[in-house]
DNA sequence: TGATAACCGAGACGGTACGTCTTGTCTTCTC
DNA sequence: GAGAAGACAAGACGTACCGTCTCGGTTATCA
């Protein structure tokens, strides 16, 4: 039985969460040092790299964190975000859940895309939420490519085109279920 | 007058980006530092910063090279590429050509994506594509959201995905079309 | 009244010894970490420092174990060892057994020297071991520094110095015996 | 043609080295992070890296550079260091001049120790200096260990033993040259 | 052709961050 | 409640890279 996280451990892994954020937030998805993450949460260094193995794998949790209810409720919530109602209204009510998170975590989004590099594609997370969009599109238009739909539709989770909306004053929520209602319905 | 570029100054110019292209083929969009890049191309490092300032100019150079010519074409070229044709059929014609530069160029795309950070908004090159593609929307579909929608088709244009496509063994260039030709066809 | 060392106490006491032993021999003085020897010893990390209370006491003690009878011998044994025999005697016979401990365990007396540092003076074994040359020395050769000479000839059981006398195949016991007999037999 | 030092290199290196026996001096052997020396340089700490290697390199360096006019007078200076001189003669002026490097450096010495762990006898360095009192002995007394009779001599360049007898108030080079005449002289 | 000014290669430099490592302490959990 | 397990703080280490800068030596233009 692999023995449970102690409390200690908890704390810790809660205050360098919350450090992180923090420090993200304040100064923007670059320009923050795990060595100053690790003095914000009044952790060492090596507590830091312990638990969360590297930077990618710090925000990484971050963002888990984040949408880790959304997660649950997808998965076996009540409609229209888990199972039962008809796919076009839950991908619908999944993207505009997806899209707040992204709008009130532009910050990490941005530091996630940094500290990822190339492997979006092998994150866990990602495929998570990659497959639940091309179910949901293969369910309801099964002529269309699903699976390049589902990575498109993610791809405008950019921080920088968060921002860029943010500025506008346009929403990015809505900005993406009509992009989506659009493919959904189109002839 | 400004003195004219320097014959060496040209070559050392072309030995740089090619080398570059070469090592970031060769070793993934990461992985290249500025230091190999000047000693395989035969060059000093300072030689590569006075040209290119930063290692995100390095890249924009060389992916503005790719695309001089299609940038060239949109603008004083002949239909469809050009002005003339109709809105739907030079947009369509436009994301041919830039998704054939996508594909053949993923390495390149995935260095500039690390290398920009959070400042694609701000690169005069991305700002053009943006622009062209926003006002072949409009033109074509003033009910729909123009900017918006020019950037999340940029944003399909990740060297993550391209080689998803490539591996899946599926064309980029016609999801892509395909992508927009829904958003143009849309009800 | 101390109360005396529980069973399982000396039997993680042992194992850490045994442990100690092991990987010191295997890897070399260095590149040893005590979590390593407490992983290896199946034991907390914690029970090491309980016990030892340093790195340098654990390695203390492993060397203390291995010549704890040359010492009980020296002190309380039969001649030529012990109290009885003329000075010269008692002096290369302890000196046999000496290099023959330091032949035996070079990898302990390598780690040894790392983690004392600057403090080898202020160690009591080492202390014993040089009062007893010196007396020794004093005894048989008034004229000579016998303080100076005592700390000569330990200088001499450096790991390091064994390990090149065994890879030239020389007898590092020869070794040091003639360079005694050559001090207390100078004119 | 190898491109000699630059300027700058120069005086970085030659700040560096102050920089590090200043703090060596003062803070003892140990507790000197090559961090410190960077900035009490006032160089960056890859400067530091770059042109010595690690700890060990940089310490070994102080050594050589304390320690080069004496090698160059034992290669090519006038007796009785320099060639010409009897073994005897040479092998006692040079011990007198390393021994007073010796004491004159303690705490570099005890660094020295502290960051070769188990190299001594790799170190260019120490074999020079092994291999020249060697030949000298075995040039005197072709019946003796020359080889293990160098090696134990420079064994007693230990720190702890020079701050020892210095604190006892008695003269290491002495000490050392009656140990080397002691050994010349046997019968 | 010779001078001279711009230019170049080579690479050292300051600085920053990363991830690894280690020691000795301290908290938690378990028996 | 004693003792084991192991997480923790602290921080040094060595690596990598960036972008700047310096230094001579070359090149190419101008006199």
């Amino acid at each position: 039985m692999p023995r449970q996280e102690r409390a200690d451990a908890a704390r810790n892994r809660q205050a360098v969460l919350a450090a992180a954020e923090r420090l993200l937030t304040e100064r923007g998805g670059d320009h923050v040092s795990l060595d100053a993450v690790a003095a914000e949460a009044g952790v060492g260094k090596g507590t830091v790299f312990r638990r969360f193995g590297s930077r990618a794998g710090l925000i990484k949790e971050l963002l888990e964190e984040r949408s880790r209810t959304l997660r649950e409720n997808v998965t076996d919530g009540p409609p229209p975000l888990g199972p039962g109602a008809p796919p076009r209204e839950r991908l619908l009510a999944f993207l505009a859940d997806l899209t707040t998170i992204g709008e009130q975590n532009a910050a990490l989004l941005s530091a996630h895309e940094a500290s990822c590099g190339d492997h979006k594609h092998e994150d866990p997370s990602y495929r998570f939420w990659a497959q639940h969009i091309a179910t949901l599109i293969a369910a309801e238009r099964p002529d269309l490519d699903a699976d390049f739909l589902s990575h498109a539709l993610l791809a405008t989770f950019d921080a920088d085109l968060i921002r860029h909306m943010q500025h506008e004053g346009k929403s990015f929520t809505t900005a993406v279920q009509a992009l989506a209602a659009s493919l959904l319905d189109a002839r």
